[in-house]
RNA sequence: GCGGGCGUGAUGGAAUGGUAGACAUACCAGACUUAAAAUCUGUUGGGCGUAUGCCCGUGUGGGUUCGACUCCCACCGCCCGCACCA
């Protein structure tokens, strides 16, 4: 008898397949295509857990569809382009390219051993010029269509290093290398015009069933379709009236100011000859962009001394302030506040001493507004005070379209539909991207650069040890002629955001080493994805430009019409966790925690302790994997170990595929037994004589369910439960005593049904069992309907809700006869002891319930 | 702050509104073994009871229903995203 060698096995299989080039992914009308699609990696330089689960889905799918006769297309590249590459060169010097280059080599020599069903053949990285001179070549493009253009936007600037800081080099409101208060600052940036697509994309996610609804919803709060009164203010000093947004005009005749942002016109206006609101609004422009924290910063106000006019009574006056908490980028960047039903505007009303009015109250409890605003939901109905449309009671929702009416029949405000989504600013004052290929000039101004000159490549010769960005400290790369007039011209040196990469590459996967974007051909036989797999963290942005681009590629004539929504279906999985073993008796020399590795620790009498010093150890279950928590478990030496497929078979089965897995040595091991289990069974199987010449009827039905279970479980992402019916499956074909021709072919369905999750092995035993060719080319098993049908069912008899016996009956007996078999059993006579139930719940197949 | 999600035995989890805990881990017991490992068999939500059995139990509190892990409301805790991280 053989042993289970998994390195043997894998290496063995894993040629075979590259022989027979089986996941070359060729063009071919004759069969359906199915295109499957992982979220392609950032090379960090290590693989690690999450990407083995991630593609291990994919390639679960991807076999699968092999194996129900689709011509597959599976393919993998890199992310390549973004600032690791050059915070490892400023840490330990060397170049972006190489050390990007080196991590994608790693990586790949990482990910063969795990025996996806990859076409290597159309591997790419977003760095390599072949693709990055046809994502400049997109932006040309896109800048016929008028889909580009340039504007004024905020980025955080660290005022001592003299540079941009990204969000993420933000900490706390300070430079990450300096120290320094970031300050907010404006520069000229290029834009993607996706918000002209707001409604389009907001519209077109009804039709994508088979995204999780989940992501829908947030896509659809992040576009943020609002219908509002859009109106002015006069001011009383005569001046141009300020215009106002809001999606609340019912509760107008409760404002108490009008609120303006510390970026509106008005605001910069003043500034000029105030120094006192200079100081306010310097104040109010340090700290980061992003909008957590500029919601989440104390709220400052400033009075202007200006007043306006209240549209619905000229004799009311409202001061005008400065808010730091109103975004310019929103509405008007003007509201009006109404402190009594919005909690932000009543803080700031308690805190300057505004007035706060009551426009509506609760119908049960009506009571003023104190300290905490009564924000009902639209649809409540509540009880207005004088109401100038003459409302009475009435739902918030009503009274906003009456408003909204009120106001467009007066004359003095419209109805007007707003977005919360901003156009894309893709301009990165970085190195390591993708050049934005225009020209300088001094007479033309901004200049496309002509395709014939792209790519636009990067310079090599740059250096990184000092901060900012080092295309434009170069001393001859900005040079060229001016591809309009021919004068000497400066290149841009801003890159483009990584996003913009990553927003096409599925389309570049249809023909990768085409000279333009795409070809149609290809475009038109693999697009769509049909199904896209990756993390839940990438449900809003890059899903988002990925729609918006894939349109845009459409107007070019890049893609088809039917690739405007590219991804037919998404799938969005959970992480890898791992334990934390934090010390619980002391910390480092500088007081900060000592986290042990999972090697180091070890449980003694229910307590986990440390080998070595016996010390306490905290366990914090099921944690991100991280480095500086020192719980990273390395695929490699996981594969090294145990093999691929345990690696596979694992992070498949402990959780359900959107959720979080969290790994455990003993979950790894008892993947591997399970393994040397079907092994072993197959083993036996050839190794035994014809033995029992009895047909196990038993077998051959839980062979047909567990068809029947494992489909549905890899057709519907299911793949826990598919993994439960395989374990369950095998624990009947071990106890069977079939006779072994039998088992040989309940064997072979077995290996069948596990080789989507563990290829090497089942493509072993398929050989070993006499099956013909590879198990990739056979056809997936068929349940036969007979085999599944039960005669009887065993339905519980519940008496009020609670579960006290049950019965046997033929699976279609009638209603009537299992209602008099149900009164006459034993426990139901003895509970109703002579009286008569008040009812009886008969659900045919399923359940009884006596109630009494 | 805003938006989205999750919460079930010792553990990971299963359950079209219909027997809560499938399957696996861990633990315990047994077989095999000189012994251990491996393997195989069996037990295991908590409590009460000699037992037929009874009570409790899906984060907390309410509600809808013959019946709720599942639907509704409120709360608590944790996780993800917030436009320059990828």
């Amino acid at each position: 008898m053989s042993r289970y060698t998994a390195a043997e096995i894998e290496s063995k299989w894993q040629q075979a397949w590259t022989r027979s080039e089986t996941f070359k992914a060729v063009r071919d009308v004759s069969k359906p295509k199915y295109y499957v699609l992982e979220m392609f990696p950032y090379p960090s330089g290590k693989l690690h857990m999450g990407h083995v689960r991630n593609y291990t889905m994919g390639d679960v799918i991807a076999r699968y569809k092999m194996s129900t006769g689709h011509n597959v297309l599976h393919p993998m590249g890199f992310d390549a382009f973004g600032m690791p590459a050059e915070n490892a060169a400023m840490a330990i010097g060397g170049h972006p390219k190489e050390w990007t280059y080196s991590n994608i080599d790693t990586m790949v020599e990482q990910m063969k051993p795990l025996g996806l069903s990859l076409d290597w053949s159309r591997m790419f990285a977003t760095c390599d010029p072949e693709y990055y001179g046809q994502q400049q070549s997109l932006f040309l493009d896109f800048l016929d269509e008028g889909l580009v253009y340039r504007k004024n936007a905020v980025v955080n600037w660290d005022p001592v290093d003299m540079t941009v800081l990204a969000n993420e080099q933000v900490e706390g409101g300070r430079g990450w290398r300096s120290g320094a208060l970031v300050e907010r600052r404006e520069l000229t940036q290029w834009f993607f015009k996706i918000s002209d697509y707001s409604e389009e994309l907001l519209d077109a996610l009804e039709t994508l069933d088979n995204w999780p609804a989940k992501v829908r919803l947030m896509q659809e709060n992040w576009i943020g379709k609002s219908r509002g009164l859009q109106f002015s203010f006069e001011r009383t000093d005569g001046a141009d009236p300020i215009e106002v947004y809001t999606t609340r005009p019912d509760t107008l005749m409760g404002a108490s100011f009008v609120g303006i942002s510390p970026d509106h016109p008005i605001a910069k206006e003043l500034e000029a000859d105030n120094s006192e609101l200079a100081d306010f609004l310097a104040e109010c422009r340090k700290g980061g962009t992003t909008e957590e924290a500029i919601e989440t910063a104390p709220k400052l106000g400033y009075d202007t001394g200006i007043t306006v006019k209240h549209p619905l009574n000229p004799d009311w006056e409202l001061p005008v302030w400065i808010a730091n908490f109103i975004l310019m980028d929103y509405g008007t960047g003007a509201i009006f506040a109404c402190p009594a039903h919005d909690q932000r505007d009543l803080d700031f009303c308690r805190k300057y001493d505004l007035p706060v009015v009551d426009t509506f109250l609760d119908l049960d409890a009506p009571k003023p507004v104190e300290n905490e605003a009564f924000v009902p939901p639209k649809e409540q109905k509540v009880k207005w005070i004088n109401h100038f449309a003459g409302l009475d009671e009435a739902t918030g929702q009503d009274a906003i379209d009456a408003t909204i009416d009120f106001a467009e029949k007066a004359g003095w405000g419209q109805g007007v539909t707003k977005f919360r989504l901003r156009d894309w600013g893709l301009s990165r004052q970085r190195y390591w991207g993708c050049p934005i290929p225009v020209v300088h000039c001094d007479a033309c101004g901004v200049v496309p650069e002509k395709k014939e000159n792209l790519p636009i490549e990067l310079p090599d010769d740059v250096t990184l040890d000092v901060p900012g960005n080092p295309l434009d400290r170069h001393p001859t790369w900005r040079d060229c002629a001016c591809p309009s007039c021919g004068a000497p011209a400066k290149r841009e040196t801003d890159t483009m955001d990584t996003f913009v990469d990553s927003s096409w590459y599925f389309a570049r996967f249809t023909a990768p080493r085409a000279t333009t974007p795409t070809v149609a051909e290809d475009a038109a036989y693999w697009m769509n994805v049909d199904q896209y797999i990756g993390g839940i963290e990438h449900a809003i942005l890059h899903l988002l430009y990925s729609r918006f681009f894939a349109r845009a590629m459409h107007i070019c004539g890049h893609l088809p019409e039917t690739a405007k929504e590219p991804f037919d279906a998404l799938f969005t999985q959970g992480m890898v966790t791992h334990a934390i073993f934090k010390n619980a008796e002391r910390t480092d020399e500088n007081g900060r925690a000592i986290y042990h590795y999972p090697a180091e620790v070890e449980e003694r009498d229910g307590v986990t302790v440390v080998k070595e010093t016996g010390e306490k150890v905290d366990v914090i279950p099921s944690a991100k994997m991280s480095k500086s928590k020192n719980n990273v478990v390395d695929p490699v030496d996981i594969i090294t170990s145990y093999g691929a497929d345990t690696a596979r078979w694992f992070v498949l089965s402990d959780s359900p595929p959107e959720r979080d897995v969290e790994w455990t040595a003993s979950g790894a091991e008892a993947a591997f037994k399970h393994l040397n289990r079907v092994h072993r069974i197959a083993t036996d199987v050839i190794a035994s004589d014809a033995g029992n010449p009895n047909e196990d009827e038993a077998l051959l039905r839980e062979m047909h369910k567990a068809i029947r279970d494992v489909t549905l479980g890899v057709e519907s992402f299911g793949f826990n439960a598919s993994i439960a019916k395989l374990y369950a499956f095998t624990n009947a074909l071990a106890k069977s005593k079939a006779s072994s021709a039998a088992k040989r072919d309940a064997t072979r369905v077995l290996a069948q049904l596990m080789s989507p999750m563990t290829p090497h092995l089942s493509e072993e035993i398929w050989q070993l069992l006499g099956g013909e060719g590879l198990i990739i080319n056979a056809p997936w098993p068929v349940a036969d309907e007979a085999m599944l049908v039960e005669a009887s069912v065993t339905l519980p008899i519940q008496i009020n809700g609670k579960r006290r016996a049950e019965i046997s009956v033929p699976k279609d007996m009638p209603k009537e006869e299992v209602e008099k078999l149900v009164l006459a059993h034993e426990a139901v006579i003895r509970t109703l002891d002579g009286a008569q139930p008040k009812k009886l719940i008969v659900v045919p197949g399923r359940i009884v319930n006596v109630v009494i």
